[in-house]
DNA sequence: TATAATTTAATTGTTTCCAATTAAATTATA
DNA sequence: TATAATTTAATTGGAAACAATTAAATTATA
């Protein structure tokens, strides 16, 4: 005796997206005790890379990278500002434009940074094929975006 | 020639975390026109997922099923009772307890939100093995938690 | 039984996140 | 060129989310 089909399908162990929500929030609290001792959180870590990356990039450009937009990256980069990590010039090319730019202490922090990604990879407690799969998985929902 | 470990560890695109956490907040925008018309929010529609399916639980199991804790239920079991979805009673058996129950509004709400289910399933675009494999990684990686 | 420990919600303060709007700079077009 | 459209950040307001603390009720223990 099966449930109606209208009925199984709205069952919380029967969604796709709540453990993927769920799930997020769990890495960013797990992530917490390794970011804690660099002053960062996880988002301003993400912000970090990128920089570390490119040592500079414009607000645009760090929104298109990280799917963020300026309500969320307005305040976050004037903090990182406040903290010494990063500075925010406009360019003198197009004056709409917030270049960021890594400072001397923001790039230093890298080396305390790179023993975050080993820990991290352990508490996830994926096997590398699987850790592969999902990094497939997420790529193509994100990508499927219109 | 090849970037040292540490280097190429810290890059965005070699982050499992990174695509979990951006995808998570795509599918929650994803959700939103479907929402929208019942007037829930993603958290909220979660919520009713719980109380559709069991009618009436704790504040404390509801928090264990959708990981959340007071400070984020709180507020938002008293928005909901605003709208007139849930009452919040204590249980007399236990003081403690907060009872949350669905209402005849509530209830009826969930003729509507058939139809959520099946629109995110499409916007997903993954395959049924996908989805599957998908909810399995999830699942396991929520599951190692300590 | 009296006190201590535990459990459960609520509160407080901080950080994200986003939608919608505004303002400024630039580019396209009439 | 003057005006319109576009692009980019910033702002505003609202909803989560969480850590840490507090308060009340219950349970365990000395």
């Amino acid at each position: 005796m099966e449930a109606p089909p209208g009925e199984e399908a709205l069952l919380l162990k029967n969604q796709l997206c709540f453990p993927l929500y769920a799930c997020a929030r769990e890495i960013v609290k797990r992530y917490k005790p390794f970011l804690d001792p660099l002053g960062l959180t996880y988002t301003q870590y993400l912000v970090m890379m990128v920089l570390w990356e490119k040592r500079q990039v414009t607000a645009k450009a760090l929104g298109d990278c990280l799917l963020l937009d300026s309500g969320t990256l307005t305040p976050l980069l004037k903090k990182m500002e406040a903290k010494g990590l990063l500075t925010r010039t406009r360019s003198p090319e197009d004056e709409r434009n917030l270049l960021v730019t890594v400072t001397a202490s923001g790039e230093a922090l890298k080396k305390e940074a790179a023993s975050v990604p080993p820990k991290m990879a352990e508490c996830a407690g994926l096997t590398p094929q699987e850790a592969g799969q999902l990094y497939r998985l997420l790529y193509k929902m994100l990508n499927n975006r219109k």
